[in-house]
DNA sequence: TAGTGGTCTAGACCACTCG
DNA sequence: GAGTGGTCTAGACCACTAG
């Protein structure tokens, strides 16, 4: 990760800087479980922020699960199992911007490969579309937990070949930079299956375990399909999210 | 649901009526995908409406998914893959506000009970607060799809028996009415699992075979515990869920 | 009634994109 | 350079909560 050295940074957005500051003071402990934060024209009169820039570091807390709201009440700290509970962009960001190199992964397989039938109307494009193909084992303390097989979509005229690829050393960072590959927005989809002959194999398991199936369709900046992924799990994985209730007065 | 016959109430909040107008445009289709909304400044003159209104609609249709914004370049309508995918809010909204009147399921057992160690760890209260029980099978279609195992919190001198609740009719009903039960976040945890021989027995299938599991913790809208539940689903039940990569410069 | 968060306004400037 | 979304300001009023 490209960590600034200064979390506080002033010269970020004032609501981000503001949002920090209080996300750190939580995390110090100087906030009891539920307990009240200064009311935003306090905290705007300390910070010399406007109160609308105050909201927005709030909005941005309660997103990161940090506070949460009560309307003529206050904005309150959330307890810690809520807090702790920040990993549902995690198992998305790990998977982005850490991925390529993180430590625990085997590569099986990386070649071009064309779009069959099913993956062109995946991700959108005609039969035949270049692609990309990953295949691989994530590991953790050297031990398999799953098996990931991606498809990405490559330009129309791309030429991309192994040797290219093993030069480059990092794939995604290569597909980054030749392809804008810009991961923004993912659709998942969950399910259990039983474990094939081949999958039990690499997974060091029995044929007919249960697995965790996790499919991914990943979208770029501009919402179109730019990466197929399915990612099958040994039993003990666990796969978190939140969810919230907002019910916006359909 | 408490469907109004307005779906373009003006006395709802402004931002909310402007989202909804567009967003019916969009399902209408009067924008094809990946076309451009009329610029914010030109939005707010045309609905006479401040600017700043007009990008909380934009911000409720972006967090509906449908639509996206680029920096310098304006806002866009998504494509109908990622529209289509807003249902990841439903599978809570589903199981909470539709649940009980829900049709399709069977009530294995209701009891009032005591919390047990490990219950009183997850749902933080002494081990021996009293809880309501719920054990029923969910149907599709007349076949069994999954099973679920939920655990209510009561009020710490709280009495209810199992011939309240029947004479009651709605279970939810009555823990809304009686005791505020206000679900507004949830912390979910999926994996596999191999069928145990009673699960097996209840969902119709063999033992062994591979099931999802969805443990989950439910919070009031003040971030308190309220309910544990372990939900197993047969393959082919699927999971969906959206996540976005908004990387909040940490 | 006083204090809180939620909405709304009308402006300003910045950061980005594209012709 | 013109146009766009993103941020920020300084106010106003509304809706809700509590003593």
């Amino acid at each position: 990760m490209d960590h600034k050295p200064a979390e506080l940074d002033p010269a970020a957005h004032r609501y981000v800087w503001l949002a920090n500051i209080i996300r750190d003071a939580v995390k110090s402990g100087a906030f009891r479980e539920h307990e009240a934060l200064p009311s935003e024209r306090d905290l705007a009169e300390k910070y010399n922020v406007s109160r609308d820039t105050v909201r927005k570091a709030v909005r941005l807390m309660r997103e990161r699960g940090v506070v949460y709201s009560d309307h003529g009440r206050g904005n309150f700290v959330s307890p810690a199992i809520v807090r702790g509970m920040t990993r549902f962009i995690d198992s998305f960001s790990e998977d982005t911007g850490k991925r390529g190199s993180v430590a625990g992964q085997t590569l099986l397989d990386v070649a071009p490969t064309g779009a069959s039938l099913a993956l062109s109307g995946l991700l959108n494009v005609p039969a035949g579309h270049p692609l990309m193909r990953v295949k691989r084992i994530r590991l953790i303390d050297d031990a398999p937990v799953g098996l990931h097989d991606a498809y990405f979509v490559l330009p129309r005229d791309a030429v991309l070949t192994r040797a290219q690829i093993e030069r480059a050393g990092s794939l995604y960072k290569l597909l980054k930079e030749r392809f804008a590959f810009t991961p923004a927005e993912a659709v998942e989809n969950l399910s259990a299956t039983a474990a094939e002959a081949e999958d039990a194999a690499l997974l060091g398991i029995k044929p007919g375990s249960p697995l965790l199936v996790c499919e991914r369709i990943t979208l770029s900046d501009r919402r179109e399909p730019i990466e197929y992924c399915v990612m099958k799990y040994v039993p003990g994985y666990r796969y978190s999210t939140r969810i919230s209730a907002h019910s916006d007065a359909d």
